[in-house]
DNA sequence: CAATCTTTGTGCACGCGTTCACAAAGACAT
DNA sequence: ATGTCTTTGTGAACGCGTGCACAAAGATTG
């Protein structure tokens, strides 16, 4: 989910569920696959395999667009993946910067999906001097220092954040006031925005973290050992004292 | 959320809900950060605040792993951040696999925040032969056709796909059929995976297009007009045939 | 034109997740 | 000890999202 502010029980205007928003992207790629395989309809049951959804999803979701289906028949592909796209806000041109230009940032940069659905990289900077001039993916990389008039000049408003967690919050507030309202952040930290800013969050370590839950929880079931450890333990856990390093958190060692 | 498999009403075994899991990592981070600062303590608001979520959540996921805290004081950070870890599964050493060194998967192998909470990345795979032997974060990087052998040796659970999207199925076959049962996919595409194997999935293009949608809410509001067009109007809208939306834009062919 | 068949669109019920609000628990002062 | 103050843990209400199941709509066939 979005990390970004409060829900939006208020707007109501096209009031289309943020689980649907969520989905849209992805039926549109399925259609999409479709529409260059030159398949002229498709039903919600054809559809939502493809997307990996539930049939009963996909036609709810749809509903909340509108009526765009034929019954008996199923749904025209061109024309659904126009009226996605539209609803989506696909059928205009979005400019985005990419602050960061380490790994990740290059590796976004040089990510064929960015520009092919009206997202185009408007600039890549970075605080390192060094990198300034540096052309990664095509496009010459460009100092912090510019950043205000770069969003500017190219009316940017969406910020892609590849920093280092440290200066995530810094970058984020020079955005925003330089008038980016919808931020896509890839640095390890929480990120605070006033009101009527998107923050949307990809975070890898909590991605693998939720994975390692499942999968330790699957080895346990067979196993069933370890289950609680009591409180004896617990206490003593407890007095376990601070020692690692900055970036190197070793995971809490055991209490002796 | 994950795009994995069928919910999980069935297990119950632990019953943390998944939204609660889904959080963990987060708290996790904060109190790393506390407890780097050796503050002793902290409050559920405190804490709240410090990983961007509310403080009556927090608590309530907290009670989901036990009675942790202390009324009137708080929670014992150290302790706090050996009870998450434990439950979720960082006490344990995960080796993880990354397939697809391009770009992204350089980046990966590069992150600090992978090898920073249990998860060590055992082997970095690649398809191209030209690949074979170089080294990238220091790890050599080995061919696609010794993907089952190191899978096994390594006792790899947990595997990264960071291929093109074409080649993700296959890759993500192959490391089941060797015994990966968690799965983080970077592709764009819809994996099929059988049951009791976990996969998520963390999509760039999907979450811009997300921000996109809402960035043009955001636009659409300020110049009103078009709020909520009444049922009458709508009707008719829908009969619009072949031409164009609300914002006036392409044609999209109308089923005959 | 009537009958049949296919597939959509949706009313409804259920379950999960969030939030409120407060009683219970403990710390701390007197 | 007793009282006050802080903060947790949770019961309960609510709202969102999901999935079922079916009526309505249109295609298609005879």
């Amino acid at each position: 989910m979005a990390t970004g502010r409060t829900h939006r029980p208020a707007t109501r205007s096209r009031g289309i569920p943020e689980a649907t928003v969520a989905r849209l992207p992805l039926y549109l790629r399925a259609l999409t696959a479709l529409s260059e395989r030159s398949v002229p309809t498709v039903s919600s049951e054809e559809l939502a395999a493809a997307a990996g959804v539930n049939s009963a999803k996909l036609r709810k979701d749809f509903s909340y667009l509108g009526s765009y289906g034929t019954r008996g028949v199923g749904y025209d592909v061109e024309y659904l993946v126009y009226q996605i796209s539209r609803e989506l806000g696909l059928t205009q041109d979005w400019p985005v910067v990419i602050v960061g230009i380490g790994n990740l940032g290059a590796a976004l940069a040089n990510y064929g999906g960015f520009a092919s659905r009206g997202f185009r990289v408007a600039a890549l900077i970075d605080a390192d001097p060094a990198m300034a001039g540096k052309p990664v993916a095509g496009i010459p990389v460009q100092h912090t220092d510019d950043l205000e008039k770069i969003i500017q000049d190219n009316g940017v408003s969406i910020g892609v954040i590849a920093t280092p967690a440290g200066a995530a919050q810094q970058v984020c507030d020079r955005l925003v006031a330089a008038g980016v309202t919808s931020i896509l952040n890839f640095a390890p930290t929480v990120l605070n925005v006033p009101d009527g800013v998107d923050v949307r969050k990809v975070d890898l370590s909590i991605e693998l973290q939720i994975l390692a839950f499942h999968e330790q929880r699957k080895a346990g079931e067979e196993s069933a050992a370890d289950t609680a450890l009591p409180a004896a333990a617990a206490a003593a856990a407890r007095k376990a004292s601070a020692d690692q390093g900055p970036d190197g958190d070793v995971p809490a060692v055991m209490p002796a």
